[in-house]
RNA sequence: GCUGCCGUAGCUCAGUGGUAGAGCACUCCCUUGGUAAGGGAGAGGUCGUAGGUUCGAUACCCACCGGCAGCACCA
């Protein structure tokens, strides 16, 4: 046996998994849940009768949790068969923090039910039961589950491959489908699981198919782990930005308009702030700025092919002479009409235009998610018309422009991804295999690292899809690079080329924050709603200590908010302690707190949001430092 | 859209087949206090909406609206 470190074990006769981990030591017996045979994961009851590498897999390990989650689900399943006899079961893998199991069952599992059912898994784990392997035959396979009731088991079973081993795996009195590996036994589960919800879910994803009734629940290799990981779970939703939009004043959303965010002052201050800086890097970027009209004829729809395949999703309008209007659900139809306006020339490219474009999406009810998801947002949105000769290098420059925003936003783990041709799109094969060759070069020139997504482009061309990753590990897709050359053709955009003839433009659509309201919700969750200087809706409170310091605190604030900080001045009648708990929960990054002395020496005490000392400074240098602070980063 | 759960004051929540309560927030008064809640008083609700059952519904039933979780969707 070669073992990972590339030392080599001699056996006289085969072993099985369980013998190779004792013969290396019994800590690692002991922690062993399977092993890998040539880069398979096994059983631990796997004989091995030839050479091979050989690893033993541990529960503390990615791979080992895999199975350890699996597991898990087995247990659930075999739980809820005891428990209510004559539900089915379908399928039940590992996630990334646990494991489900659909079932399909008349009677809707109550939390009660959860309850009874994590009771009876943590029994099955006392029991201990011996986990075995088992090989059938096809026909008899089916049979088996069909005979005990199980015909989505049967179903599926007719579905595998001819030549793929069909192995069932045994726990006390159940039986399930299953290529495992598994754990030798439910008692090595351990107890550190716990169920989380129910909720429906489609046979095989599909909602054309009978909803089941999906349980999901979290295991862990240990208790720690399994605490820490709920601790997590409660710190998201200490962050939630819908609690934080709420407490922090930001914003509301409303039974009137459903979908759509109500911006209060702060938040509308957080949005310009965003909306500015970003017009800034674009301006120097080489972009120009555009506004496009909301409402746009449903011939332009039909024409770009969004008809076609967003029809259900676009909000209509009539006019009064009864043309058909729609609402725009994205920007690039419009600037391809402006580009068209007149005749263009090749010298004008690459034309860049860009816009915070208003867009109205009807969503479905179930895909709203506060201001992540809505059905009226506001895309940091532009498209670059050019050749396909200026397609690497503008490329190459839209890549190091989004990293470099990211950065200025505070995230510096970016992951890109490359998304090709989605089964159903427009244009030849020819034209996408154009498309991808070039996209794919220009992500290649950046040296950013990217991963395939497949089948998921856009229907017009493909896509990198840029990922950010917050303060709680959590990724979301934020920008994205698509290269387009079939819109231009299809909405009839030409230049005139340097060999006087007309040429169809190349375009690129990009946006770097995406919907400017779901950037704004991954800000807050980011930053628990602490924001840097710069984002802070209000950077600063001025406090005073007695009502004598309101005068010169007046002064304070006045010359603060003419070198152009966001201040608010509080000479309320209060005591400082419940002023500086009122600005805390708040958020205000700093205070400034004016009583009788600072009124005196014309100073500030400085205080820090979180921290507990105070710093004094004279007035004038207060102010410098704040606005050095409080600079708008700009890592371009 | 689908499945399940939920909807009582601005917020967090208690409560009952006989038309409602707490804390915080809010308003007013007193307090001028040196770094996360000073004291007092007051105001605030068609119990999501509309039907039904009932002598009587906020409570029980149905529908709709909205929210939450997941699924499906995401140009």
């Amino acid at each position: 046996m070669t073992l990972p470190d590339g030392s080599r074990r001699e056996f006289p006769h085969p072993v099985t998994g369980a013998e190779l981990a004792a013969a290396i030591g019994p800590g690692l017996a002991k922690a062993a849940i399977a092993v890998r045979v040539d880069g398979k994961p096994r059983d631990l009851a796997t004989v091995v009768d030839r050479d091979a590498a050989v690893a033993v897999i541990t529960r503390d390990t990615p791979e080992g949790l895999e199975i350890l989650r699996h597991d898990a689900a087995h247990v659930m399943a075999e739980a809820v068969k005891e428990l209510y006899p004559g539900t089915q079961v379908t399928f039940g893998p590992a996630t990334e923090t646990g494991f489900y199991y659909d079932f399909a069952r008349d009677e809707a599992f109550t939390p009660a039910d959860l309850e009874r059912i994590e009771a009876r898994m943590r029994e099955i784990v006392l029991r201990d039961e011996k986990i075995t392997r088992e090989v059938w035959k096809r026909d008899a396979a089916i049979a088996f589950f069909r005979d005990i009731g199980e015909s989505y088991k049967a179903e599926y079973i007719g579905e595998i491959p001819e030549g793929e081993e069909i192995s069932l795996y045994r726990q006390g009195g159940f039986v399930d489908l299953c290529t495992g590996p598994h754990l030798p036994s439910t008692g090595c589960l351990g107890q550190a699981f716990k169920l989380m919800n129910v909720a429906g879910a489609y046979w095989r994803g599909d909602s054309r198919n009978a909803q089941l009734q999906r349980i999901y629940g979290t295991a862990w290799a240990n208790q720690k782990q399994l605490d820490q990981y709920l601790f997590q779970l409660e710190e998201a939703e200490r962050r939630d930005h819908r609690r934080l939009g709420r407490e922090l004043d930001l914003f509301h959303m409303g039974e009137e308009a459903v979908g759509s965010v109500f911006w209060h002052p702060k938040g509308w201050t957080l949005f310009r702030i965003i909306e500015n800086y970003i017009r800034m890097r674009l301006d120097a970027a080489g972009y120009r700025e555009v506004k496009g009209p909301l409402l746009l004829d449903r011939s332009l729809w039909e024409a770009s092919g969004h008809w076609d395949n967003f029809r259900e999703n676009m909000f209509l309008a009539e006019s009064r002479d009864e043309r058909m209007l729609a609402l725009k659900p994205m920007n690039c139809p419009g600037h391809v009409l402006i580009f068209r306006n007149r005749l263009r020339s090749y010298r004008e490219l690459p034309l860049r235009l860009a816009e915070f474009g208003s867009c109205h999406r009807n969503e479905p009810s179930g895909a709203l998610h506060g201001i992540m998801r809505v059905r009226g947002f506001t895309q940091d949105d532009a498209h670059i018309f050019c050749t396909e000769d200026q397609v690497t290098s503008e490329s190459v420059a839209i890549c190091q422009l989004l990293v470099s925003v990211y950065r200025d936003f505070g995230f510096d783990d970016v992951e890109v991804k490359f998304a090709d041709r989605p089964p159903q799109r427009v244009g030849t094969d020819a034209v996408w295999d154009r498309a991808e060759h070039d996209l794919k070069a220009a992500v290649e020139l950046t040296g950013l690292p990217y991963t395939y997504n497949p089948g998921e482009g856009a229907f017009y061309g493909p896509k990198l899809e840029f990922n950010l990753r917050d303060a709680l590990g959590r990724q979301w897709q934020c920008g994205t690079l698509q290269l387009d050359f079939n819109m231009p053709w299809r909405l009839g955009a030409t230049y005139v080329g340097e060999d006087g003839e007309r040429h169809t433009p190349v375009m690129l659509h990009r946006a770097i924050l995406g919907s400017i309201e779901r950037f704004i919700a991954i800000l807050i969750e980011h930053y628990a709603g602490r924001f840097p200087l710069w984002l802070a809706p209000v950077q600063l409170a001025v406090a005073t200590i007695t009502s004598e310091a309101a005068a010169y605190a007046e002064e304070v604030a006045r010359e603060c908010t003419a070198a152009g900080l966001r201040c608010i001045l509080d000479t309320s009648p209060e005591k400082i302690g419940y002023k500086v708990r009122e600005h805390s929960i708040a958020k205000v990054p700093l205070m400034w707190v004016v009583g009788r002395r600072e009124a005196t020496n014309r100073s500030v005490a400085l205080r820090r949001l979180g921290g507990n000392e105070q710093e004094v400074l004279a007035l004038g240098e207060a102010v410098a430092r704040l606005k050095g602070e409080a600079a708008i980063p700009c890592s371009a």
